[in-house]
DNA sequence: GTGAAAGCGCTAACAC
DNA sequence: GTGTTAGCGCTTTCAC
């Protein structure tokens, strides 16, 4: 069973006939202890199978190489791949995680989240949770943070650290390479516009279209939830609102999905009637019939760009030259694959 | 900045004029405090801001609320479905989350990961990193394990708690369903056979084509690694080796997407040519084309089961009443779409 | 080079 | 009801 008792620093230190000091000096690779004396540490650390305790030594040095996570929405891709980035590159740099998931993405109820983590004495804190609504209103409560803290996905504020994909840019990248390969009739289903990626995303079409001269309106596009199940939906109703449409940007893969069944229901033939681009880049785009255009994202990047970040931020502080906050931006690709058509003004461009 | 100064119990109760002794009576919302002195202190909390240190109250009894997850994959939607699981029974229970992501699934070297984990004094933890290859051996290291541990995904063992998905039982309800709905040559892509859950599945499609006396060889099937993209030269092989194939069980659904485009590259139509199972629900099965027949698993549930025996676990050894260990099995769905044929015997049964 | 004393922030045990 | 003492396992400081 298990509940054997802990090897302490003190039974080292009485085993190996020195003092605990002398111990913490070897374990902590100090330079001033006799060879002698450290070999002798050494094997009885290894006898006894003694490893020290991280709470310890956090408590009272008041640090702890451990970052908190908040996030949300880890039963979707996107933000467990930002989480795989974020751990990979704690583990990379020494520190553990404390992982907290935010039930609701709009929540706001934030004191408890954070408390937890900051009574465990967290160096610093990644909040992935997107901007959604009201969500961020919470940090206006405080006149400075308690702990150095890196936001994702959220529109710039000169007061916080903030690591975002350029999501206008992805969206003006996908509505252009529908103009490119001929389409003018180019609808759009967006994400829900409360998230401010949603946003951001549908602004660029629009901006996009308006400068090539074209005029949108509300005939021309519909709000989905980033689930297939509402692009189901969203298409059916933008099929018949806008009958003469013949590109669509989606907002993301998951709903670009459900387009192209839909397509494939009514006999729409992709991308010779139906030019369409999704977001994101989900590993199955490839696979998918006809493969899929997207605007991929590296999220993975994001979640590692933050643990950086992060860690710069403490250590800055722990040498008090504080740095100043900044927003970081991950640029998106565009990978053209055969839901949009190639044009020849492109092959001539290639 | 941050790093304004920790306030402690000791500024509390020199504030409130009473001993730390009370304050933490208070926190603790023991009853032995006068109804006076705990409302003075409550106040003083309130406007120090005082938050306790969950780090030295772990650190004195010994017990930190807290679980370890060592887990793999996370840019998969699989794990990252389990460890949403994990994360929100665990907040429903009042337990914190170290996260440790292993960088390979068939990695043997434990030791860092455990030690970091026990030096942090979790209560308990959850390997979430299935069985693959030699990946358990570390297991017999240890006579006893340090802290009760709960394994997921992985062979019956008397001496572990483990909490897996039936696999054999998915990939028998898979087979059994294209033989019900006509086919009777019948292909399997299997996962990586390093895999324990691949290698349950692959045999649940042999014995059950055996059972039906149907002998399968190995032009019968081919092995891919879980990708869509491993499962693109897969299919091609099978259709090779298997021509007159005419219904197929796939491993997982990323695999099944890539079948699905295979066929219709080929105009190869599904079902009537080709009747095709996935394995897992992942949500865009519903949305592929045609909507995918699959054999769905909560890896969600497994999660939160998984949780809530490690906690049991904890529990019982402080109650000196430890638990033997079990075996938790989830059972898998078969979820009927259209991309098998239904035939009339079955819909007699239904 | 090494050890003794103090203390990180908290609570268990025992006084009063 | 409330305070005092001791100590969780470790490191920092300062002797020697």
């Amino acid at each position: 069973m298990p509940n054997r008792k802990r090897v302490t620093i003190k039974e080292v230190a009485r085993e190996a006939g020195v003092s605990t000091q002398t111990v913490s000096r070897v374990v902590n690779e100090r330079p001033d202890v006799a060879p002698e004396t450290r070999e002798r540490v050494l094997r009885v650390i290894q006898e006894l199978e003694y490893h020290p305790s991280a709470l310890a030594r956090s408590l009272i040095q008041q640090r702890s190489y451990t970052l908190g996570v908040v996030i949300a929405g880890l039963k979707y891709i996107g933000p467990s791949r930002t989480l795989n980035g974020i751990t990979a590159k704690a583990e990379e740099l020494g520190y553990t995680l404390l992982l907290k998931e935010q039930s609701r993405f709009e929540s706001n109820n934030v004191h408890p989240l954070l408390q937890s983590l900051l009574g465990r004495q967290v160096d610093g804190i990644i909040w992935a949770v997107p901007e959604v609504g009201e969500n961020r209103e919470w940090v206006r409560e405080f006149d400075s943070l308690p702990v150095p803290m890196v936001f994702l996905a959220m529109e710039a504020r000169p007061d916080l650290t903030i690591v975002s994909v350029n999501n206008y840019g992805g969206g003006k990248m996908a509505t252009e390479h529908l103009l490119q390969s001929g389409c003018r009739k180019i609808g759009h289903i967006s994400g829900p516009l409360d998230w401010w990626e949603a946003r951001q995303r549908k602004q660029a079409w629009q901006d996009t279209l308006g400068s090539a001269g074209i005029q949108v309106s509300d005939q021309h596009w519909t709000e989905g939830n980033w689930s297939s199940s509402s692009a189901e939906q969203a298409i059916e109703r933008l099929f018949q609102q806008y009958p003469d449409m013949d590109g669509i940007f989606v907002a993301n893969d998951q709903m670009a999905i459900s387009v192209l069944q839909a397509a494939s229901r009514r006999g729409i033939k992709v991308p010779e009637q139906l030019g369409v681009v999704g977001f994101d880049g989900i590993t199955e785009s490839p696979y998918l019939w006809p493969p899929l255009t997207t605007v991929s994202q590296d999220q993975q990047l994001v979640g590692s760009l933050a643990v950086e970040e992060v860690i710069n931020l403490v250590e800055a502080n722990l040498r008090n030259k504080p740095l100043a906050p900044r927003k970081i931006v991950v640029e998106p690709e565009l990978i053209i694959r055969e839901s949009t058509a190639i044009k020849m003004d492109e092959l001539a461009g290639g």
